[in-house]
DNA sequence: AAAGCGGGGCA
DNA sequence: TGCCCAGCTTT
């Protein structure tokens, strides 16, 4: 299927393309291994458009890998704020710590030590030791798994990771001779820009006259992936407390877990009820609030009819349905405790809020400003 | 192999 | 609405 002779066509006809319409991207403008390395992360299951203002920022807030090895890291999570999958942050600053620490602080270039850091998995490895080092390592993401499903009119379910480990091989083989930063960033720009999931642009591809895909005309038919599952509702009770005296004009919020879903962010106390019945009926879900909340030893009074704000918040795997209840706690300095803040407009900005919580307050401090 | 893990853009 | 995005980690 591939002779010498295709492969050198397609690696050729797609560089000399890259080398004309390549997009100017900020991590472009520097082999830095460490401003590499921080674009991949940030760019895992993100696109281009959205990572830019973050890398801008963050690259300019921690200039080298030792300034990002030494931030506090609810500052590095406050910059990653809005960006999702926040365990990529965590595990960059835990990386780099490591870079520095046993590697004096430079980026190694061996595969297996890349490898070995937190948060850098097959495709990761091979961007960094391909587009810093210009080693002839493949990278193999979505781009590259349509591009050559495409190319080669292969039917193998890209949701295997078998399919992966094929594909890499295939990459690894149509690496032109020391042209491997190049050529690994020519694949995943023409994912990007021609050979797109839907409509793909064949009549200005580089090396469409080749694809077997789209000569087969099976294109729009390939990759083939099966579908994820749907979402799962769950149904939230959130506590919008308000402080009196001293934290007038504050309102009490709580911290999450170290790991699994949004990890160490903050929010407004909030409890799961069991479905959509009981979220609808405000007497019953304002008691079990309050329960909730009498266990971390907070006493509040809710007030069921007061329903002060409604938002969902959509995840790959789930889809959270919020209502928010006024509520006064008895006592103020039951919530002083760990995990619990009283945070008023000054402070809101310093912290660290998944969206859907980021814009109810601004939606609350604003309200308040007015009133 | 499957599930957990964000958020946004686009047809 | 559903799909996909320069994926990795844990179970």
């Amino acid at each position: 299927m591939t002779d010498r002779g295709n492969e050198a066509y397609f690696g050729q006809r797609l560089l000399r393309w890259y080398r004309k319409e390549r997009r100017d991207l900020p991590w472009r403008r520097s082999r830095d291994p460490y401003h590499i390395w921080v674009s991949e992360i940030m760019l895992q299951q993100t696109r281009v458009d959205t990572v830019i203002p973050y890398f801008n920022r963050f690259v300019e807030r921690y200039p080298t890998l030792r300034h990002l090895a030494e931030a506090p890291e609810e500052d590095v999570l406050k910059h990653w704020e809005g960006l999702g999958y926040y365990s990529r942050a965590r595990n960059l600053q835990a990386a780099v710590r490591e870079v520095v620490e046993r590697y004096g602080g430079e980026v190694p270039r061996g595969k297996a030590e890349v490898s070995g850091l937190k948060g850098v998995g097959p495709y990761t490895a091979g961007a960094i030791l391909s587009i810093a080092y210009d080693q002839p390592e493949p990278a193999v993401d979505g781009n590259v798994m349509r591009v050559l499903s495409r190319y080669f009119c292969l039917e193998d379910d890209i949701a295997r990771p078998a399919t992966r480990t094929a594909m890499e091989g295939l990459a690894r083989s149509l690496i032109p001779e020391g042209q491997a930063a190049d050529f690994n960033q020519a694949l995943m720009e023409l994912g990007a820009m021609v050979c797109t999931p839907k409509s793909p642009s064949c009549p200005s591809c580089p090396v469409g006259e080749r694809c077997e895909g789209r000569l087969r005309g099976r294109e729009k038919e390939l990759p083939v992936k099966t579908k994820p599952k749907k979402a799962r509702p769950v149904y939230r009770i959130a506590a919008l407390i308000e402080g009196t005296g001293a934290n007038a004009g504050r309102v009490l919020v709580c911290q999450r877990p170290e790991t699994g879903l949004l990890a160490r962010m903050w929010e407004l106390p909030h409890v799961e009820v069991p479905d959509d019945k009981v979220w609808g009926r405000l007497d019953e879900a304002a008691g079990r609030l309050k329960a909730a909340l009498a266990e971390e030893g907070i006493r509040v009074r809710v007030d069921a009819s007061e329903e002060v704000g409604e938002a969902q918040h959509v995840f790959t795997h789930l889809v959270w349905n919020i209502k928010v209840l006024g509520a006064a706690v008895l006592d103020e300095r039951e919530a002083a405790g760990s995990g619990y803040r009283w945070v008023g407009a000054a402070e809101f900005e310093s912290y660290a809020w998944p969206n859907v919580f980021r814009k109810l307050l601004t939606e609350y401090f604003l309200f308040r400003q007015k009133a």
